[in-house]
DNA sequence: TAAAAATATTAAATTGAGCAAATAATTGCT
DNA sequence: AGCAATTATTTGCTCAATTTAATATTTTTA
């Protein structure tokens, strides 16, 4: 604490025990010998005294004061939210500190935090990073600073990482409808930079389509902006625009919940009937996807868990464990609610798509 | 950093400027006249040499590395998530580090956390307790350890706190809703501790009914266990129940958001009519109230502002600056969406809760 | 020009611990 | 008892900065 008044230290506990520093701090961390009766008497008088050692004297001495600085883009979002509630829980359980830092998707306050903090007290990072080059991130790792990422790929395997497999779950996904009876199967997104999760998620929506011999449709394919802003209208234009193409999809895959909950919202408006005339896939499973009207069908991807091991990863590289792996990809989960079904007589969907045209 | 590796030092920047340690301290901290010249000499040289200050060495002779706690129940909690990036953004701003702890509603967590962090470092803490009995901040307070509690009411002015008025927002929404013309008012919570936001929400239900000269009915008041948990079938049932009465309330006004989103669903599930023949409001302004259907009306608090709030007063108070108001009540707001609308003939209702009663 | 005043700099103490090397005390062995 | 080996403790340096009190330098004033 930052209290200006005298706090009792090492020095106190010696004098009062007759002995000397060197025995004390012996005697507390057990570095050396201490005889049985000396270390009683120094605990006893240690508990007496309420003295607990000053955590950043020992830090100067042996340069970490038990501290990982955890850097996400944005702590409002679900998302970020439980992979740091994962770090935080392996923190106390490891007698960690936390550091939060939030970068709002700034590269530039990305830098900063690692500016800073590099240079002062932490023994490393999670990193959950809100840009789509990770130089900054690759020469932290290349000074030897222990660095773990979460959720991002960085195309270099010497950055240690914690990944969920966001092309396979997608392609497996594809394949599942596929078994249902599904063979048009239409895709929205937003819009994407080079290696971002979104990316992978559409491209293994293509190498799944590829697996079953689909064809690739761009009508049915909407990738826009606006749908980055987690607002309902992105979706609205985004399915409107699907249902005017002539051959209308039995279900629509989504690059995330948020945008899977808008699709709903929309066909609903539009009296399509989920998932009798389309079906809906997320991608996420936030809370939002247990209060759709019907429950969404979507991916889950284990945050807290992407969290917790990212945290053990790097505790275990702080300490110089040696790590047998160190790029960790962690298995997601198709969870199957009332959203998806198998595709019925398309005449259904062709008869109520006469009042949509009209409207959209 | 924990770099092994030798780091420069203000020793490294003094030799090279052939000046003593203490000038290069005095020069960068602008604690003593220093010559301009010899000034300039030694930002250059500490600009060469990569030259920042160790923190922790600083640390130990101020008794401060700028960093605060902030001590939250559940970071996947919407509420706290925003409260902590209100404290995150003040304190990049004013270049202090936020240290993150949960307790998961676990006053021993919170005990424990206080216990270990007043010992160290912290500068002071950002509290929002998920307890009902607060005197283990109270005792903090009492140590002189700066702390700021936020959305909590500790009836002790003593301690600097960050408030809404949940009494008063919930008694004025009353009074918005009966000058709408609403004469029979039902209510929805989960149980509440003493102290707690919700207790008072409820009692400005109960004032705001007074207010109107309306009689507290406890047919259409459900506080029940089971909503804590924040699921759909909490409110279910409190709906049910509300709906077996003899004489229906023409408005449901919820403890929470999440319990309105229930509440929405459920009278959806029973072809109730929302606002037609039921009028639903929130509290909170979550994010699920703008995807409702109808979207939700709702009393808006300012969570981020709650959380930038304390964190300027805590840093304020820790810098010893004299404040006027310790104990500030943030404004909340209602906001109207459609989820509420004046009462119509209470005949349509009647009507269609013939086959509700079935139901239930 | 010498003394006083103002300006500029520095040596040394301080912060609270850890740790290596030196020393002291105890035990074992012949 | 005397010496080595073992066990226990201490001295003093270190970490990297801030700060106080002392000192050096320059400028002003009489």
């Amino acid at each position: 604490m930052k209290s200006k008044y005298k706090t009792t230290s090492i020095k106190d506990v010696a004098r009062k025990a007759g002995v000397s520093i060197s025995t004390v701090s012996n005697a507390l961390n057990n570095s050396r010998y201490v005889k049985k009766e000396t270390r009683e008497k120094i605990l006893e008088i240690t508990k007496n005294l309420n003295y607990t050692p000053n955590i950043i004297a020992r830090g100067l001495k042996t340069r970490s004061i038990s501290t990982v600085a955890v850097i996400v883009p944005d702590i409002s979002n679900q998302f970020f939210a439980q992979v740091i509630k994962g770090v935080e829980e392996v923190a106390r359980l490891r007698k960690y500190n936390v550091l939060l830092a939030c970068t709002y998707y700034d590269v530039l306050e990305e830098k900063k935090s690692i500016e800073i903090l590099r240079k002062q007290f932490v023994d490393g990072f999670v990193f959950v990073s809100g840009y789509n080059s990770f130089d900054h991130i690759k020469a932290l790792n290349d000074d030897k600073v222990p660095v773990v990422v979460a959720d991002r790929e960085l195309g270099d395997t010497k950055v240690p990482s914690v990944l969920i497999d966001n092309f396979g779950a997608m392609r497996e996904t594809v394949n599942y409808l596929h078994k249902l009876g599904h063979k048009r199967i239409g895709y929205i997104s937003y819009t994407y930079d080079n290696q971002t999760t979104v990316e992978k998620r559409f491209k293994g929506y293509c190498e799944g389509l590829k697996d079953n011999k689909l064809v690739f449709d761009p009508d049915i394919v909407v990738i826009s902006e606006a749908l980055r802003l987690n607002e309902l209208q992105g979706s609205r234009e985004a399915v409107k625009k699907i249902l005017n193409c002539k051959n209308i999809p039995s279900v629509i895959m989504n690059a995330s919940d948020f945008i899977a909950v808008g699709v709903v919202r929309t066909l609903k408006e539009l009296k399509i009937k989920i998932p009798e005339e389309i079906s809906v896939v997320g991608f996420d499973n936030i809370l939002m996807s247990l209060y759709t009207d019907p429950l969404l069908t979507t991916i889950r991807q284990p945050k807290r868990q992407m969290g917790d091991t990212a945290m053990n990863l790097l505790l275990d590289i702080i300490k110089g464990k040696r790590v047998k792996e160190k790029n960790i990809v962690l298995p997601t989960e198709l969870i199957v609610r009332q959203s998806v079904a198998k595709p019925r007589d398309r005449n259904i969907l062709k008869l109520s798509l006469k009042t949509v045209k009209l409207k959209a």
